[in-house]
RNA sequence: GCGCCUGUAGCUCAGGGGAUAGAGCAACUGCCUUCUAAGCAGUGGGUCGCAGGUUCGAUUCCUGCCAGGCGCGCCA
């Protein structure tokens, strides 16, 4: 009873199947597996409960109208004598759909399983089985955290937190890039400013980090090694420099991600991928595959064999690995801990690295399915109707803490989540504030806490609560009583789909649509009355809509408030 | 020039091979002596960018075109 709507399917797959064998049809078509009967849940109940459209995928096989097929299929279950535990009336409409009409028994067994499985409710019973990676944010270490970061972060959480409760067994990961020449211009920029702060004129150049940030650190490490700074020799005061402005942006980006609600299995550092000569090992096997060859002083790598437009570069002139280099040691450091599918989330301006990293791992033999990269689309942030200009380098941005103040942690996550990934999101900052009040999470929270509110009033009045298994249910016999429930059952296939979608925007879409009904129920029902009876399975039917609200609120990364 | 993403209501966007294309905002009208009005009920609003193709069926898939965003380094 974990998924009733999984049990409904497979009954109709198994009856449908199982007819078209018996009847006439099933001397031409021959047998056709339950699995391959589509069974979907109706999108309007007037259509019924769920809904198969195989008479017309059998059409053309068959040289017959679909909706003649359909006749024959529906008439063979109608006469079926095994009676069904579910269906009770089969009808064929339009083209030639054949809609199945369900027993309410569906509908209170649904309520039922909610309740047994609690947080459990949706997420899959049969693990699929697979190790997962999802790499996220992974900005450089050179600024704090900003908007897009904090798309990733909001995405990429609900993304795992959606898989995991899909069956994959998944694993989070932050790479800090902590070794490229960028974190030597940090460690230079917040020199200089020290530089500058003890009265040295000096001009700031353009290719250093500009933002406040940047003096921020050198006062602090001013203020903290004053004395030790002034008598280091110049390389040592530079790899000073280079260590503690690191160290202070890891901290403040970790704490900005910490304040938004985003945490990571792992904590990957470049420097320590590097130090362990990943970089020449991934080299040593691609020349022995026969994958490189030398020009003009550097190495370069046939990511032509594998569908790209040109080959690329991993040993540059000067020795030096490029950045595509250490992808690859890294993709391939990743596929050595076992998993099975890597997963990057990467802002558009990186696409034309796809090809080249998926083919430096076909290169090596790995297939080029196992690294799955989602493109998230930009974000532009919005404020008096302007479009903020976000350039690291200038020093201007919004910054994630930004956002968590002004909007806050649930708002700012849900309006992250809301839109399809690969959408340009603009983010209206001035709407986001003026209107919080008519924030869509707002109003799913509120459908929660509402829930909250009825269950303690109940227990003011001496409510007794009965034990949902307990309840009558079949007292819900209000329209928008039966719509929630049938929404409820949705919910398993709304985890499935926004899974293997990768669309978390999906089931916080969902959850808009269930707080609504809920709030329509509400506003037309009285839970608590002196009907015993009817109050018992009002209550079982909120109650199951505020485990299932919690739920998705808890994968999406949004609290679930008792009370507002 | 090549590549990726986008084009759906006045605005911001969902949806998606199927049966009358949805929501929020904005506008207007009602609903608080009863479990939270951060709520509900209702009204108006659309050639799903354009043109072909595949299909029993296309707004959805494919191709071309148009428009917008972004990217095309021995940078990271």
């Amino acid at each position: 009873m974990h998924n009733v709507t999984e049990d409904v399917r497979h009954e109709i797959r198994t009856a449908v199947s199982e007819a078209i064998a018996s009847s006439e049809l099933g001397v031409q078509v021959g047998r056709v597996q339950a699995c391959d009967v589509p069974v979907e849940l109706t999108r309007d109940k007037s259509y019924g409960d769920f809904s198969t459209t195989v008479a017309m995928s059998l059409a053309k096989q068959l040289r017959r109208p679909p909706r003649q097929i359909a006749e024959s299929i529906a008439e063979t279950l109608r006469s079926t004598a095994r009676k069904t535990c579910y269906i009770r009336r089969v009808e064929v409409a339009g083209a030639g759909f054949i809609n199945f009409f369900l027993s309410r028994a569906w509908l209170e067994d649904t309520i039922r399983a909610v309740h047994a499985a609690g947080p459990a409710y949706g997420t899959s019973d049969a693990p699929v089985g697979r190790r997962v990676q999802i790499e996220f944010v992974s900005a450089n270490p050179t600024g704090p955290m900003n908007v897009v970061n904090a798309r990733a972060g909001a995405v990429g959480a609900a993304l795992a937190s959606i898989m995991r409760a899909a069956g994959y067994d998944v694993s989070t990961e932050y790479y800090i890039n902590d070794a490229g020449n960028q974190v030597a211009v940090l460690g230079e920029s917040v020199e200089l400013r020290y530089r500058q702060l003890q009265g040295e004129r000096i001009e700031f150049p353009e290719k250093c980090y500009q933002g406040a940030y940047i003096t921020d650190i050198a006062r602090e490490a001013a203020a903290k090694h004053g004395e030790k700074l002034k008598a280091m020799a110049a390389d040592e005061r530079t790899r000073f420099f280079r260590e503690f402005a690191l160290a202070r942006m890891l901290e403040s980006q970790k704490r900005s991600l910490a304040r938004f609600g985003v945490d990571f299995d792992v904590w990957f550092s470049e420097r320590t991928l590097v130090e362990s000569g990943a970089h020449r090992e991934m080299l040593g096997i691609l020349r022995e595959r026969g994958m490189v060859y030398e020009k003009d002083g550097a190495t370069w790598l046939r990511t032509t064999d594998f569908g790209d437009d040109k080959d690329r570069v991993l040993v540059k002139s000067d020795g030096e690995y490029t950045y595509l280099a250490g992808d690859i040691a890294y993709h391939r450091n990743k596929l050595g801990r076992g998993f099975d599918l890597i997963i990057d989330i990467w802002g558009p301006d990186h696409h034309g690295h796809v090809i080249p990293t998926r083919a430096g791992l076909q290169a090596l033999g790995y297939p080029g399915e196992c690294l799955e990269v989602l493109l998230l689309q930009f974000l532009s942030i919005l404020s008096g109707g302007e479009r903020v200009k976000m350039s690291k380098r200038a020093g201007e941005f919004v910054t994630m803490d930004d956002l968590v103040d002004e909007v806050g942690r649930d708002a700012a996550r849900y309006f992250l989540l809301m839109r399809n990934i690969e959408s340009h999101l603009d983010f209206d900052l001035d709407l986001a504030k003026s209107q919080s009040q008519e924030n869509p999470v707002y109003y799913v929270q509120y459908a929660h806490a509402r829930i909250c509110s009825i269950f303690r009033q109940a227990e003011e009045n001496g409510v007794t609560i009965v034990e949902p298994s307990g309840a009558d249910l079949s007292r819900l016999v209000e329209e928008v009583e039966l719509d929630i429930a049938r929404k409820l059952a949705a919910y398993p296939d709304e985890i499935a789909t926004s899974a293997a979608d990768r669309a978390p925007n999906r089931l916080a879409k969902y959850a808009l649509d269930l707080a609504g009904l809920f709030h329509s129920f509400y506003n037309s029902c009285r839970v608590i009355s002196d009907d015993a009876g009817l109050t018992s399975a009002r209550l079982a039917l909120s109650g199951a809509v505020g485990t299932v609200l919690r739920n998705c609120l808890d994968i999406l990364g949004i609290s679930a408030p008792e009370k507002m």
